[in-house]
DNA sequence: TTTGTTTTGAATGATTATGTCAAAAATACA
DNA sequence: TGTATTTTTGACATAATCATTCAAAACAAA
């Protein structure tokens, strides 16, 4: 269960790729990537589909990643977070089946 | 399936109180509190638990209702929404095991 | 109409998101 | 060691988003 930013650094150290590559690609500054790799920053939803396209994954795949550690962060304090998920997924559910 | 808004129109009607007494108790504008109770802005914390406090239910079901809107609002337009949600379900489960 | 309530939108202020840059710290390695 | 490379940090800037106020318009009831 990785955070978006553990899965891109394992990724991009495994291809022995230095900040600078990645960042490039993603035309921001390498202070940026860093931040984003070691949770301090977070990504937006341009740069998710960007570090996909470059890693050579399943653009959904980091999408799920992403978007999950941003509704952990917005939950993380709160003693019913589980429930407020649940909660959040039935109306998601619900909605679904609405539209 | 309520949202914080139609939960505290409907109590705030039930009781045939205008939105200027409810404003008031919050401090806040009624022009607000009209935006809220139709999905137009958000709560913050605060006014959740006074709202619960004024019409005297539980404060943490308030707080769910609200926490589930934040996170449906945040994942709406996305297709991987429901994985999203799941995945945040473990993660929250994983970090409470650690903690 | 008159009165009271609710909604709307423009304007303003506060907060958050995003990025740059340069220096410090860490790492690799000749 | 010393030097080059990479990574991390923090101060700063700007843009975008969000919250709030206010007054006027729209609405509802008498």
């Amino acid at each position: 269960m990785l955070s978006l930013g553990e899965t891109i650094r394992k990724l991009r150290e495994e291809k022995e790729l230095p900040l600078r590559t990645v960042a490039a690609f993603l035309d921001i500054d390498q202070a940026i990537l860093s931040k984003i790799e070691r949770g301090q920053r977070n990504a937006n939803r341009e740069q998710v589909v960007k570090l996909a396209e470059f890693f050579k994954i399943k653009e959904s795949d980091l999408l799920v990643s992403w978007l999950s550690d941003k509704l952990v962060y917005e939950i993380a304090d709160e003693d019913v977070a589980l429930k407020a998920l649940q909660v959040a997924e039935e109306k998601v559910k619900y909605n679904k089946s609405k539209k």
